[in-house]
DNA sequence: TACGATACGGACCAGCGGTCCGCTTTTTCC
DNA sequence: GGAAAAAGCGGACCGCTGGTCCGTATCGTA
């Protein structure tokens, strides 16, 4: 591993700025589409160059910034407490994933939107979603469920996928609490059956 | 209603042509916004302009083609015979129509794609989602499931998107009879808990 | 056949993602 | 501290796309 030496302070700097004007448009606008490339570097107070040099494209950037937001969420569960870290046991651990994870589309949906809807690469090919797909699908193997691990996890992914999110909490006005006992009893009966 | 006049000839042949040609291009090409308006027109022979004035926009033209190729199973679910139509017992019935969405789904994935990564509007406001949802819905609180019938309605029909199912078979090679066996022993287990 | 209504089609436009390269800032080294 | 080199900056520029427009060709009708 050849130490990436570090970036300058102003590229430093300017990344800051990036992300926390994407952060902005994205959360304002309706649809994640009208927020250009343009409008975030002038809302940063950079180059359009910078930009595209910073993070290649615009998938690139929407990505970095939904890792850089996630991250704190990861770092719970590879190493956190209980029920999230992995002391937990799977029957209880798995629940504790998917509302977590429901937890954060709500509070992102934006920019989860805008990273689920980038059109020509779909959301499955990123590494981001093998990594929750390989976790759920290890944990579900772990429980006497009736029917096949990957595919489950496949299936249980999709019940909280951005823009289902959005659509039930802005369209039909749901609340989050409401939200999060649909899916916590809708995954008891894909796991247990008997609830 | 206003009977709206009977359209002409030509623009009832280059309506066709308009299908068939965006079928062809949709199913050959990897990524559906490789397609362009352009082509879809000069693959049919027409003009471009022929093209948004029939359909408006890009989103109508393949809302209109997708329902199109929909409304044989759309028939047969309205009034067509065991186990997908009306007289089919709902426990029966709901394993019978996702299998039959699923089946539908990896036929037309492209087009499925198509339609649902139009990104402005969510495949969610969509009237045709609607249908599937109410459908769904009130079967559901026809059979004594643990979890509530509207959510569960929509996380099953997720377990159908395009997206995914086009991922499971495109990149992890899974085979037609593999996929159907799995949505339905996942339904199974949201139904049933003992299957 | 002649005439009005309807539909055609390709030149045209605005706006987007993405590139490029001369210029500025930062770092490095003596 | 200063100069040279490296790293980064930014906005003019490009190709392409969805979408518009209107003179012209075609269809239905009498």
């Amino acid at each position: 591993m050849p130490e990436p030496r570090k970036p300058r302070k102003d590229a430093a700097r300017n990344r800051a700025a990036v992300f926390a004007a994407a952060d902005a448009l994205f959360a304002d606008c309706r649809s994640p589409e009208e927020v250009t490339m343009a409008d975030i570097a002038a809302a940063a107070g950079v180059g359009k160059g910078t930009l595209f040099r910073a993070f290649g494209d615009r998938t690139g950037l929407i990505r970095a910034l939904f890792e850089a937001r996630l991250e704190p969420l990861g770092n719970a569960i590879e190493e956190g407490p209980p029920p999230l870290g992995p002391a937990t046991p799977p029957p209880q651990r798995v629940p504790a994933l998917l509302d977590a994870l429901l937890c954060f589309k709500l509070d992102n949906r934006h920019l989860a939107q805008a990273l689920e809807g980038t059109g020509a690469d779909s959301p499955y090919r990123t590494e981001h979603y093998e990594r929750w797909h390989t976790l759920l699908r290890d944990l579900l193997r772990r429980v006497p469920a009736p029917a096949d691990s990957d595919f489950t996890a496949h299936a249980l992914l999709a019940a909280t996928r951005a823009d289902l999110v959005a659509y039930l909490a802005d369209e039909k006005g749901a609340r989050r609490e409401e939200l999060r006992g649909q899916l916590a009893k809708f995954t008891a009966a894909v796991l247990g059956g008997t609830m």
